[in-house]
RNA sequence: GUGGCUAUGGUGAAGAGGUUAUCACAGCGGGUUGUGGUCCCGUUAUCAUGGGUUCGAUUCCCAUUAGCCACCCCA
């Protein structure tokens, strides 16, 4: 029943709660669709991407292997909300980097809080550590999650505006013996892959030892400031570190002779670094040791490390494939106990665009090896019946009850890749048979209707002679 | 946020300042309503959006938007 002429009724399918008397939408009932004007039909949002069917099986296939990866090392799965407190960012993160300077989407609710959508996944974690009182369960604690982070950057190939994330996070131990452990985990988890990945480590040391090598960087640079471009200049000030980074080749000379990181390590630190290298010699991970690896994020300390693809390819070379590290203050920077923990990413849109363009997919779609065919309505409804017992007796089937025309049905079927059709009738109907027709031999059987599935089931080797 | 390149049907391409914008693949329909993978036929585009130059633009110019690339940064 349209309700369109009630007088005093007005045909809101969805009250807003908190809707503001919008005095134009009152004049011209008409105006509720937005007119983009001139525009084509609307397309995805910027930096955002849809995730086709084709491409589904990828992402299964990742999802899967991250499930039984994750609970082959202990891991329990956490889900956090997308949507955090924005200071939990800005301190968790780092006030000063990109991510939160500029690559958050936050804004403020009608209720006035602060909000912004997770950019990555350790600080959502390390909050639920805390609020739940986790420090009270057996230590360390192992959690993994995965979803979708988003940052505001701009789209580039394996950049989005919203991406996957698979995490791994351990909270509550101090021992080296875990770092290399997630680095472990990481190195199976590519490998299951196919994908052929080197990880690249480092240590930042404590705080403290990081502040006197961040101070001993500046005043080398410092010294050597007229080389320094404006962008370099702006680095020097803001975060010196990442200049190691930089792919200015005057950069990269001066390098050479600017002071090491491992030079200014504490001895506690050192001590942490070696460990987790002997660890990874021990189980064959190979590695390379990169001095200059500074992770985006504020919060790490002592081991850090990056994955990278192997290959010519050298634009997905480029970006990392996933990275992590320790960061021992996060905890208590976020209002727990001091806690040391640790734990990586990895960004499984790349990962995916990896495998893609390494093991190209062959199967599409859904595959089925009984195709149910029907013709006139009799035979529709029995087979609409008989895909039920199929499915039942947990066979996969497939079907086109909404064609009439059986030449069709034939060309889906084959389509499909349907190794045996059942073809049900006017004339089966009647005298209780079904056709099993076998697709690549090109014969068919008339059996008894009642039986077809059983008849099949015997063709695909589920029913030995016995029964 | 900065710079460069690009933008033609669902996909991949071709195209010229001017009457019906080509080709392939996919899709849908059909080849006399009970049988497939071949074949044949039909059908599928206001040439990204907005504006300008011109007698005339999809083709030239500008802007916008998007994609890609480099930077920045990162997963």
């Amino acid at each position: 029943m349209s309700s369109k002429k009630a007088p005093n009724k007005k045909p809101s399918a969805r009250p807003a709660q908190n809707q503001k008397p919008a005095p134009a939408a009152a004049a011209t009932a008409e105006a509720l669709p937005p007119p983009r004007k001139g525009m084509g039909p609307i397309q995805v949002v910027r930096g955002m991407r849809d995730l086709l069917p084709a491409d589904q099986h990828y992402w299964r296939r990742v999802n899967q292997l991250s499930d039984e990866v994750a609970s082959s090392y202990g891991f329990e799965r956490i889900d956090t909300p997308l949507v955090e407190e924005t200071a939990l960012f800005v301190r968790g993160v780092g006030r000063s980097t990109d991510i939160v300077e500029k690559e958050l989407y936050s804004w403020e609710t009608p209720g006035g809080e602060n909000v912004a959508l997770r950019p990555e996944g350790t600080a959502s974690a390390v909050r639920a550590y805390v609020q739940h009182g986790m420090l009270n369960l057996p230590q360390p604690v192992k959690l993994w999650y995965t979803g979708p982070m988003f940052r505001y950057d701009r789209p580039q190939a394996g950049r989005f505006r919203q991406f996957f994330q698979l995490g791994f996070e351990v909270l509550g131990d101090a021992d080296p013996v875990i770092d290399a452990q997630l680095i472990i985990i990481g190195w199976n988890y590519l490998k299951a892959l196919g994908i052929d990945a080197t990880v690249r480590v480092n240590s930042l040391g404590t705080p403290e030892s990081r502040a006197n090598y961040k101070n001993a960087l500046v005043a080398y640079f410092r010294s050597k400031k007229t080389k320094l471009s404006e962008d370099d200049k702006r680095r020097l000030l803001k975060n010196p570190l990442r200049l190691l980074d930089s792919k200015d080749p005057a950069i990269q000379e001066m390098k050479a002779e600017a002071p090491q990181i491992v030079d200014w390590l504490d001895e506690d630190s050192k001590a942490h670094f070696m460990r987790v290298l002997e660890y990874l010699d021990e189980v064959g991970v190979p590695y390379q040791l990169d001095p200059y690896l500074v992770r985006g994020l504020d919060y790490y300390t002592k081991t850090v490390f990056e994955w990278y693809a192997n290959g010519e390819d050298q634009e997905l070379a480029q970006s990392a494939l996933g990275g992590g590290g320790r960061y021992d203050g996060l905890v208590e920077q976020l209002g727990g106990r001091p806690t040391p923990a640790a734990g990586f990413s990895f960004g499984l849109d790349r990962v995916v665009s990896r495998i893609k363009d390494t093991q190209p997919s062959s199967t599409i779609g859904y595959k089925s090896e009984v195709f149910i065919a029907q013709l006139g309505d009799m035979g529709r409804k029995k087979a609409l019946a008989l895909y039920e017992e199929f499915r039942a007796a947990n066979i996969p089937v497939c079907e086109a009850f909404s064609k009439s025309n059986i030449k069709q049905q034939m060309e889906i079927a084959n389509r499909h890749g349907s190794k045996w059709v059942v073809v049900i009738g006017q004339k089966e109907t009647l005298d209780g048979t079904a056709i099993i027709r076998d697709m690549e031999a090109g014969s068919q059987e008339i059996v008894d209707g009642k039986k077809v599935v059983h008849e099949i089931k015997k063709k695909l080797g589920r029913i030995t002679n016995g029964e």
